[in-house]
DNA sequence: TTAAGAGGCGCGATTATTCACATTGCCCCT
DNA sequence: AGGGGCAATGTGAATAATCGCGCCTCTTAA
């Protein structure tokens, strides 16, 4: 994904390599609890070595910031626009769940965000969600029964969002309760499949919707 | 909740009063990002004079988890035990809900350990979610037919436990997104409808369950 | 030769933790 | 009643570690 531009070359450049080990860490342990030197260490040179390459803690994260969010907004910009039908729904789930399943960095810097604060929050709400509930990029359609005349359309668009998301935060916590690598192919469609079902499910609904309390 | 036995007082020790601050600050920043200066000052006593009280921090910190787990533990054992009926797991899905609502911090605290480790995460899990696994536990009763053959039922399980959860970890970016307070009264009623009615339409789920990728 | 990039050194701030000390309220002995 | 002792609980000062960050020097490759 992220080359440099040399004739034949994969090597990625110091300053690449310095931006990974920092996805990995500020996404783990958060802004303020990730220290530079851990960064340095992983990369294998000092941390006054990283003034070379990125102004200071703040840009760095910036940078890891903005290469992640570039990273997952190409492939749902084009999904964005035009009708939106059932089937446009389910894709744009898993192009969300494989997204994150190929890279779980920007939901564990989204949760760690959400639950500090901390630098760029809200240009990272801006930037995720925003889209999600402007007039052009609705993906409540009008055929959702279930949610018809609830004004529960946008939570239950974020409650899926979340169900992604939430997978990829909690992955660890899978992994020893259900004795079974999260980020396994196998993991990959189990989720998959879950979350289809559930779309189908509110999809297909044709109950009532009221009483049960 | 939490009172002194004098005869009249509830004006609370400041062991209570140090750990009403420091779950709080745990919840909020993590573990390694709080600094007992925090907590002190928002006790409003120097750091030192917390010493009087807790061996150090990681005893505070499992002092503070001792008593999230000890109230939230209570009203869900009153629920175990029992043939599991639609109606209990009805039940005991509001259970979770309202007690998340009523303090979010729990919720909180195990995102932090889920994303960062931090110590005894491992008994947060066992004593949190271990039990929703096991025998005479299990929510996952014979007639959801939507899960019946797929083995996703677990999975199913932590999806809904999922949903509460990151409901409260994402609750600053409703905040900001749908311009509601997410913990008013009103929040919480739609947060109830919205997972009762994802409920229902699992419970009540006809249709085949493959196809549509 | 030159400039980018890596390292060494160190400053100032913050952190968890310890310690010596002051103050308070309570029990017990006279 | 009075006072000595004592445990509980607060404080400021001190310590060692760690952190972000700037300065300056050395290496290396074009």
């Amino acid at each position: 994904m992220n080359s440099t531009a040399t004739t034949t070359a994969v090597v990625p450049s110091t300053a690449d390599r310095i931006l990974d080990a920092a996805e990995d860490l500020f996404a783990e342990k958060g802004y303020s609890a990730t220290s530079l030197g851990d960064v340095a260490d992983r990369v294998g040179i000092r941390s006054p070595s990283l003034y070379n390459h990125f102004k200071n803690k703040e840009a760095l994260y910036e940078a890891v910031l903005e290469r992640l969010l570039t990273d997952f907004s190409a492939p749902l910009a084009e999904l964005n626009g035009g009708p939106v039908t059932n089937e446009r729904v389910f894709s744009w789930l898993e192009t969300i769940v494989r997204q994150h399943h190929a890279n779980p960095n920007l939901a564990r810097l989204l949760q760690h965000a959400a639950l500090s604060g901390g630098p760029h929050t809200n240009e990272l709400i801006d930037r995720l969600f925003r889209p999600m509930f402007q007039s052009d990029a609705r993906i409540e359609g009008g055929n959702i029964s279930l949610f018809q005349d609830t004004g529960l359309q946008p939570w239950a668009v974020m409650a899926f969002n979340n169900l992604v998301m939430s997978y990829v935060t909690m992955a660890p916590m899978y992994r020893d309760l259900l004795g079974q690598d999260p980020f396994s192919e196998e993991a990959l469609e189990n989720q998959l499949n879950l979350i289809k079902m559930l779309l189908r499910a509110v999809f297909d609904y044709k109950g009532e919707a009221s009483s049960a309390t």
